[in-house]
RNA sequence: GGGUGCUUAGCUCAGUUGGUUAGAGCGCCUGGUUUACACCCAGGAGGUCGGGGGUUCGACUCCCUCAGCACCCACCA
């Protein structure tokens, strides 16, 4: 080689170019090629706020490593780039901007359409941030395909979406109960809801016949019905019965229902409900056909309609009144004051949460409506259906088990927001001249002002605005995961039926957080299934995706989830990449972790990787500069690599291509790495490189091990590799290089057999020489006896002499032991080396009778398994061919620990 | 209350359907600049695999049980 490489691999110098090498080459796209083989992913879009976290680096680096190999193995391999307009998430990171700016409120201040444009300009920006952030990471995604949900053709498939739904009678306007925040004035989503713990007061009131216990006296003014549990002997009587009695705001009239949600041993066993503000309650109102009366408005405020002595007065004032009422009216049996419960707060705005009724869109997941393997079945059959099935593969499949049981306690999917920021829901309603007005007057358009105007008419779908007068646009948006839900297939172009919906889709491998498995996951089987099948495609074309990979979460070193409130448990991505290169990086997100359990990460651990990716290239940096320009250029065939020595790691090689093969396919990301790792830092640099030094002149394999390797830990470290490659070959690129194939032809038992055997050799001499104490620094003269192994010996004896620190290395036949020797016992080598201490016989003698003792109760055992008819006649053959093989080697084993007891007895 | 996962070397973690002497990285100790690499090389110490019980010829692995930690879901009228 006639160019210098420097002597240590300095990412920044290189990353930034190779990958805008790769991107104008057109790497990353992918073609529809009926020849090849599709294989797609679609990235989880990161949220279109702020920046990227570890949590985006390990889904870039496990993705780019799918689709790299892909890419290699000559699939059109496809990786679609994308962000999410994360709705509440934004508009909330916004609104408080804004404020920090001295607009207290931002919506009434602003107004829709003004807010919104705010929001778009931040989204713009921050979008700009991500896009170069994933490229930082080597992600290579096709650019060219890259989506936004709220784009043009995406906003089309959310509006057919919603359509197909509407009029299929699975998305329905009814008033349930939702969690309302009184602070933000918003419905909040069940899942963006903490619960803290309180004390507070409970107290046991007169109640007609029975005494109730509650933490919420403001909200029983309407309370007319008394549950039970129907067993309950304290109550048998009267069920069934009507009672008049005195309450908060005078006599009034309650009867008394059972049902089996009672807890009996809580309290006094009684409860009344008020189907307004509590989910159960509401619940069992539904069931029983119960009159639902909203007593708390959207304020926290008890309605003027419903009492006139505390309408008005908000809840946490009237409380203690109404139970000073109560006591007067001698109705207060007890208080308890250590009553501990969890209150539900809102976990971005921190108001306390109260259940409200209020008319939202949902989508009745109960409803047969998709026509599935021949039935018709509801959503959530089909979303059971699938990973039942196996059409859709979970890794790990103990997330299975939590998806089946999130299924069955699934309630309708309340798709409504009221907040602005996304898409609106495309329906109308007709209103009076009088209603229009008011609506418009109010800067604050949710449906909060639709439910205190009370328009609940007719509603009708629309993708614009009808014909006519005062139709006014539900002013609510769309779940985020609405429009997230279709992205697999929405990025290809649905709900158009377009060539490459039709190649693509479904995509290969959905690649994410576990904890967004409900979120998104499910979701996303929800929407495909349905959408597509309701094109009538095939049920195999409907699913998003054929596995779901479920990658942890990144801790710290102690394994602490990191937190912006405590940036010393930060690892910011970006810095890493600045100090150790995103090579290392990738590799220190990948090895170590498994599947679905989370990881920590540490500075450290990062700067080992770094290490090692150094490494990678002074091996190679060696290697070129051992191999000459014209070499370099040549096309070795297989014949002429098998011509030359140095089998063994060929053969060692191979079963590195197979293992890897398989550990991908498995997903088994780190443990491929690590084997690549061990392989080319113990294998490849410390035997390969070391024991071939001073007779390094062979070429052909020196090149194609080379080239191999670097092959094989690219997807992993694209960056080092890509570099390395343009010194043996400028004029091609390693990401579009062929993935290595297992070729047999290029095994060799023999030789490999023969190298670990030296291996073990050097190994030996050198821990013997260091337990002897003998200076490291100095040589030694030995003498082996390497009985039918001489030759090999002979073949390998300068590097032997040379790794051993051995001055002279004899050869010699058996028989002439040295005295004072140190005798080790390889295989059937026997070694002698002139050394002062000497191994115990008598110690060896028993260590090998133990071992012979072991493998006999071994192979007794497995003897007896393969007498055993419950096993032979259920195992597969494969197990039984495993277990005959074990027996074989054990009792070879046993023969060989026999010879070396006699020679030890001589 | 229901569920899931974890507990293995000083630290962070692997351990693929039970199998022979339980592994890696970092850290630590000893020694070493040998035709790439000190972001290196060679060697070493360190584990009764959370406790107890069971199944088995054999258990880190399977079953039961207890303890601790983490997370998810539901929810207390």
């Amino acid at each position: 080689m006639n160019f210098e490489i420097e002597k240590a691999y300095e990412a920044k110098k290189y990353e930034n170019d190779i990958y805008k090498k790769w991107e104008e080459s057109g790497s990353f796209k992918a073609s529809i090629d009926p020849k090849k083989e599709p294989y797609v992913i679609s990235m989880p879009p990161p949220n279109a706020t702020g920046t990227l976290h570890l949590g985006h680096a390990v889904m870039v680096a496990l993705e780019d490593i799918m689709i790299r190999r892909a890419r290699m193995q000559g699939k059109s391999a496809l990786w679609i780039p994308g962000t999410d307009h994360a709705a509440i998430a934004t508009q909330s990171v916004v609104e408080k901007k804004l404020q920090e700016q001295g607009i207290e409120k931002p919506r009434e201040e602003l107004g829709r359409e003004k807010l919104l444009e705010e929001i778009r300009t931040f989204v713009e920006d921050s979008k700009d941030t991500i896009r170069n952030q994933i490229r930082k990471m080597g992600a290579s995604c096709d650019w060219e395909s890259e989506k936004y949900t709220l784009d043009e053709d995406l906003n089309l498939a959310v509006k057919t979406f919603f359509k197909y739904m509407f009029e299929d009678d699975l998305i329905y306007h009814g008033g349930r109960i939702v969690n309302w925040d009184p602070k933000m004035q918003t419905t909040v989503a069940d899942d963006e809801i903490e619960y803290e713990e309180e004390k507070s007061k409970f107290y046991y009131f007169q109640y007609g016949p029975v005494v109730i216990g509650t933490a919420r006296p403001e909200t029983k003014f309407l309370d007319k019905v008394i549950v039970v549990h129907p067993e309950d002997d304290r109550y048998k009587d009267i069920i069934g019965k009507e009672f008049e009695m005195e309450w908060i705001d005078g006599p009034i009239k309650a009867k008394v229902i059972a049902d089996e949600c009672v807890d009996m041993k809580l309290g006094t066993g009684a409860m009344t409900i008020t189907p307004a503000h509590s989910l159960v309650d509401f619940e069992l109102a539904q069931k029983y056909d119960l009159e639902i009366e909203q007593i708390i408005d959207f304020d926290g405020k008890i309605r003027e309609k419903v009492s006139e002595e505390f309408g008005g007065m908000h809840i946490s004032e009237a409380r203690d009144k109404i139970v000073e009422k109560l006591e007067k009216k001698g109705l207060v049996v007890k208080i308890d004051h250590e009553y501990i419960h969890n209150i539900s707060v809102s976990y971005r705005g921190k108001g306390i949460i109260e259940p409200q009724v209020m008319k939202q869109w949902f989508i009745d997941v109960n409803k047969k409506a998709i026509d599935w393997k021949g039935k018709k079945m509801s959503i959530k059959e089909v979303m059971q259906d699938v990973v039942k099935s196996k059409m859709i593969n979970i890794v790990p499949s103990r997330f299975e088990k939590t998806y089946f049981h999130w299924i069955d306690n699934l309630r309708d999917w309340c798709i409504s927001r009221q907040i602005w920021w996304g898409h609106q829901i495309p329906m109308w309603y007709k209103v009076t001249k009088e209603q229009y007005e008011k609506f418009h007057e109010k800067k604050d358009r949710t449906s909060l002002i639709l439910n205190i105007l009370k328009i609940d008419g007719e509603a009708k779908f629309s993708e614009e605005k009808p014909e006519g007068d005062y139709w006014i646009q539900d002013p609510d948006t769309l779940d985020t995961w609405f429009s997230a839900s279709l992205w697999t297939f929405s990025t290809l172009g649905w709900p158009e039926h377009t060539e490459k919906l039709e190649y693509f889709h479904p995509t290969e491998v959905l690649e994410t957080g576990y904890d967004i498995l409900f979120f998104w996951v499910a979701r996303m089987i929800l929407a495909s299934t349905y959408c597509l099948r309701h094109d009538g495609l095939p049920e195999e074309k409907c699913i998003p995706f054929k596995n779901v990979y479920l990658h942890g979460l990144i801790r710290d070193r102690h394994g602490k989830k990191m937190s912006k409130s405590r940036p010393e448990t930060c690892i910011d991505p970006l810095d890493m990449i600045d100090k150790y290169g995103t090579d290392a990086l990738r590799l220190s997100l990948v090895i170590g972790s498994t599947p679905g359990n989370d990881m920590s990460l540490f500075e450290e651990k990062i700067a080992g990787y770094r290490n090692f990716i150094n490494k990678i290239w002074n091996a190679s940096r060696f290697a070129l500069m051992n191999i000459d320009e014209e070499d370099l250029k040549k096309e070795f065939t297989p014949d002429m690599i098998k011509s030359h020595a140095d089998k063994w790691v060929l053969t060692e090689l191979q079963n590195l291509i197979t293992e890897v093969d398989q550990d991908l396919e498995k997903f088994r990301f780190s443990d491929a790495g690590n084997k690549i790792y061990e392989f080319i830092w113990n294998q490849y640099c410390d035997w390969y490189l070391e024991i071939s030094k001073g007779e390094l002149k062979n070429p052909a394999v020196l090149l194609h091990v080379l080239k191999t390797i670097l092959k094989l830990i690219h997807p992993f470290v694209p960056f080092v590799t890509e570099q390395l490659w343009s010194y043996i070959n400028s004029e091609t690129m390693l990401i579009n290089e062929e993935w290595p194939q297992y070729d047999k032809s290029l095994t060799f038992e023999q030789e490999s057999q023969e190298m670990k055997l030296i291996q073990e050799l050097i190994g030996e001499i050198r821990s013997a020489r260091s337990e002897s104490g003998v200076e490291p620094a100095k040589k030694i003269n030995a003498t082996i006896y390497a009985g039918k192994f001489t030759e090999t010996i002979q073949k390998n004896k300068d590097s032997i002499s040379r790794l051993a620190r051995i001055g002279e290395l004899t050869i010699s036949e058996k028989g002439e032991k040295l005295e004072k020797a140190k005798a080790i016992f390889i295989d059937q080598v026997e070694i002698y080396l002139p050394l002062s201490d000497m191994i115990d016989p008598a110690k060896e003698k028993v260590r090998i009778q133990k071992e012979i003792e072991n493998k006999e109760k071994f192979i007794k055992g497995i003897e007896g398994k393969l007498s055993n008819k419950g096993f032979t006649d259920n195992a597969p053959k494969e197990v039984i061919e495993g277990e005959q093989k074990k027996l074989e080697e054990a009792k070879s084993t046993i023969a060989k620990l026999t010879e070396q007891l006699k020679s030890l007895s001589d």
